[in-house]
DNA sequence: TTGAAAGCGCTAACAA
DNA sequence: TTGTTAGCGCTTTCAA
């Protein structure tokens, strides 16, 4: 028995025919009459032969690999096992991507290292990346390097971006709120080297002035934790609260466990809308309604993308975010 | 300006050196003069020379890629986006692959479609495959393929496997609730095709078949509706329970709800275990005491054997998973 | 220490 | 319709 992988040249002397001919039926392109067709393929089949990625990539210059890519701020990678919205945009990208002879490699970098790697990534991008999370600054020098990019965040002017609308969403949130009766309506919001929570901020801020109501924000770097403390000090300093606008849901998990623990009861004393509709909001209890993300369209759409043509440069497209109501809300009068 | 990505041959050109050379300072293997040395690090440098991934791989013959690969039971690989498991393997594997010159590929296979595509990917496998999520009888089909490979889940004999103690992890959150004094100890279960979701019933019916106590089963299919629905039910036709052991922790954020939507406390009426220590256990309110699975380190461990040696037919290895002590269980008596 | 030359497995003109 | 012949960009003997 042979150990070795049988090659295209293995199939073509056992088939008694030439490598272009096992190219021509093996790839599917005109060129390779029925009788012998058949049994190319037979002979392939009876081999076990698979045709090497590698070669096929050299051979045609174009590796059909599309590149995600996440920079983790924060202390480790460990971000990106614990945030929901990777594994969404994750989904997104392999649904469409099943199917097309393409695969998906994922880099996470960390903050310290994204800098230095960037560029080595963005030269060795083939059917093009799609930048998850990263700075304007840094998606700008990748795209200096790589056309093939879509950047799923607001960012620099020149990279083409899908973009959710932040800003309308916060103010949708905030209003919401206000429909249904809440005055003291504060807001947790996510790190300022996010763009996503830097226009979700913009977008309450707009909101509280344009009811005439008071800015009452706190920080809660887009976690559980940070969400469940910033929610504590809030209620704290500022009792009269009967709201929370939460810019990530994950953060809105811990913001309705801080609430309940102090006593107060979620809907009635504190009412909350978060942000993304990730998997954090349904775990909740109650559950949360939430400012929805259609982060699996977003992504399947950026793969789409570059697997037809690249994006034009400066390309822009905002996709809008959804209202759900769920128990962590009360129902607006009928 | 020269839109062509500059290769190995320009480096050399420029530098005045043969391609042999510029192969050697690139590898930094010896046969290079210090001078020559850093002549050509400069020169490609200043092209901005990248060496091509792919002719590399084809003229080494290794390929440095991992290749994650998930069966998605269920309707969709939306599963994927939903389940935190994922994310974990995901961070867990990313982690050693930082710094290692190593890539990963992602692939989540559709029940309906795996058995076909499985063969191509055994094949196509280099440095190895993980198995995150995969039947025994298609994880030994890949093996026989493949020898390089590692299953996250316990599966057929003869492939290589890091496994949880998932019949020990659950016998233990049954014996910890009974210690609480908890007498009528439900359990709500996942999918019978998931090897991990069997080992946990496993442990459940040993442990309350132990405690003398009653076996009260429901499905919850790894979800979190699906864990709300089977709480629901249990409660209405159980009305005693005092306690629930469920599967995994997205089952059980559900659960908390329903026993909560019922106007019963957690803990003080019904205490709950969860399994797994996922986002959702620490997103429940009140957050879920759970058996810690250590799937990051399993992940990472698994990567690391397929970077080294490939592991042995028929390896095992087994985790320990760790009781984690939150609100939804009462304190034990001190 | 350096260079010349032969592949790695495949695709894609060009001939026949 | 089929085969012949160059490469794709790199590594790696083998000579010099």
């Amino acid at each position: 028995m042979s150990k070795a992988k049988p090659t295209i040249y293995d199939v073509a002397r056992v088939a008694g025919v030439s490598r272009s001919t096992v190219s021509r039926v093996i790839n599917n392109v005109p060129g390779a009459s029925p009788p012998i067709r058949t049994r190319v393929l037979t002979v392939a089949a009876e081999l076990g032969y698979h045709p090497s990625e590698t070669a096929r990539a050299l051979a045609t210059g174009r590796l059909r690999t599309i590149d995600l890519i996440a920079v983790t701020y924060g202390p480790s990678i460990g971000w990106l096992g614990v945030h929901p919205y990777y594994s969404r945009v994750l989904a997104g990208v392999m649904s469409v991507l099943e199917g097309a002879d393409t695969q998906l490699r994922i880099h996470a970098l960390g903050a310290n290292v994204a800098a230095e790697k960037i560029d080595a990534l963005a030269d060795g991008a083939t059917a093009g990346a799609i930048l998850a999370n990263v700075t304007p600054e840094l998606a700008g020098r990748f795209y200096r390097r790589c056309r093939r990019t879509v950047s799923l965040v607001p960012t620099a002017a020149a990279v083409p971006t899908l973009e959710a609308d932040n800003i309308d969403g916060a103010h949708a949130a905030v209003a919401y709120l206000y429909k249904l009766g809440r005055r003291r309506i504060a807001a947790i919001h996510g790190p300022e080297i996010n763009t996503c929570a830097i226009d979700r901020r913009v977008g309450y801020r707009d909101a509280v002035r344009q009811f005439g109501q008071p800015d009452i924000s706190a920080d809660g770097g887009f976690d559980r934790q940070g969400g469940q403390d910033a929610a504590l000090e809030l209620l704290a300093q500022h009792p009269e609260i009967d709201a929370m606008f939460v810019a990530c849901d994950l953060m809105g998990a811990g913001a309705v466990q801080a609430i309940t623990s102090t006593g107060r009861r979620v809907p009635d004393d504190v009412s909350i809308v978060g942000f993304d509709d990730s998997i954090a909001a349904t775990c909740a209890n109650p559950p949360l309604t939430t400012m929805r993300l259609p982060v699996e369209q977003m992504a399947a759409e950026a793969a789409r993308m570059l697997l037809d043509e690249p994006p034009a440069r400066g390309y822009r497209k905002r996709f809008p975010v959804e209202l759900i109501p769920r128990a962590s809300t009360t129902e607006p009068a009928a």
